[in-house]
DNA sequence: TTGCTCCTCACGTCACGTGAGGTGGC
DNA sequence: TTGCTCCTCACGTCACGTGAGGTGGC
């Protein structure tokens, strides 16, 4: 039966002579044999027991795991556990990575937007990025209101269309309009916006806030430090509700 | 202006005071002063700077590259070229893990095929995955050649049917078996079967394997080791082409 | 005898966690 | 004075990579 050195079995295996050393170390792939020398020799069923070592190191299963499972006479039970948890793990993984990749996609356009590159830009855009949560909240809630409030306007419209029958949609009306003044006050203390150039955050006036050029994120409004009028960035304002 | 001690930084940025110690001992998070007896003192500047390091941590930047970013004067570039690597890093990141999911879920099946949980069953089944490829380009060859053939059968005999004009039909369905039996004899010979108890790959007879009980992947076979007949799995030969 | 392989220390990696033993500051 | 906080070593983590300095084996 032939034997094979730590670099023969590494050539053959893929692995560094290091890897093998560090393997026999830890107890995971002791040498069948050793020369005279102190040289180690491994025998096919070392191959066997390697190719499996680096069957699970490629599962990212620690050594300290593997050794359980050569360990084992049963081993299938033990590695049905381990399995399960290196599943959740890298589940959890992929679950984080992938915030990660929007997050970053996130940062570009956000880079975009400032026209400079200081670490006060990373820094505004750090907070952007933490606020962004609480903005989307905020505008679940006024949806939550307006949406039906539309529904209700278009369908008592509709009937006042067909039947003649007015005085629901003009109640509707009223209605919306109310709640759509309680809505704006509501959304003008949550917000502010921040200017691009000089990264200084402000409340606008309340009508130009209201009635000014706009976007669903951005709005063209007059920055009280640096004095220009401005396509300036909606966020949720500093310090409410924290 | 305040100024926090290194455990109140720490409470204020949700991090441990070792954490703060060590930004300090690579040179990122500098305190702006120190007391008379060395203990550190962080301005609010230092809080912005800390709240910096632990965004572009989450998204397992390394403290050498936030090093860099805060070093800049123009720190955008350098953010934008470093987002762009770890975009790069974080999406193969997920696809490798992606297919550790893949492996896992495949191990799994195949651990329920095999009786015993022996240390010999994980080796095989690490071949058993690393053949899988193999098999399923044997299969793919085979379905270029078949596919069309199935096809052209079904258009010669709907002509026959519609036109009365048989001879294609028939032209075809001779090339059709000529062809079929290269293709078994061509699978014949790159396939063997697993025993699921003695864990022996064996060749079953040709008649055995044409014309046996069968699924996809198994086929109801007798081992030639332990004598049963039992349902096998089929798997790419060893040694074919390597 | 000459290359080449292999051996054993032993340090380095990365971002901290975790004591130990000592001291500052209220 | 008494707790509590903070300080600086310094080792541990994890799976090896990378020399250094020495030797085995063809």
């Amino acid at each position: 039966m032939s034997l094979y050195t730590t670099g023969e079995l590494a050539k053959k295996c893929n692995v560094s002579v290091r890897t093998i050393q560090y393997y026999d170390e830890r107890g995971i792939l002791v040498p069948t044999d050793l020369t005279e020398g102190g040289r180690r020799l491994f025998s096919e069923e070392d191959v066997a027991t390697l190719e499996t070592i680096c069957f699970l190191r490629d599962l990212d299963i620690s050594i300290k795991d593997i050794a359980e499972i050569l360990e084992s006479d049963e081993s299938k039970k033990v590695i049905e556990l381990l399995l399960d948890e290196q599943d959740k793990n890298i589940a959890e993984d992929i679950k984080r990575k992938t915030e990660q990749l929007e997050k970053i996609k996130s940062i570009r356009s956000s880079l975009a937007f400032f026209k400079d590159g200081s670490q006060k830009t990373i820094h505004d855009i750090s907070r952007l990025m933490e606020e962004k949560e609480k903005r989307k909240k905020m505008y679940k809630k006024i949806a939550i209101i307006a949406i039906p409030l539309e529904i209700a306007g278009i369908v008592t419209f509709v009937i006042g269309i067909l039947k003649g029958i007015w005085i629901p949609f003009f109640v509707t009306m009223a209605v919306y309009f109310i709640c759509m003044a309680f809505m704006v006050n509501y959304w003008y203390k949550q917000i502010e916006y921040i200017c691009p150039e000089c990264h200084t955050r402000f409340q606008p006036k309340k009508i130009e806030a209201v009635f000014g050029n706009h976007t669903p994120k951005m709005r063209k409004l007059s920055c009280p430090n640096c004095k220009r009028k401005i396509w300036s960035l909606e966020v949720y304002r500093k310090g409410v509700n924290s």
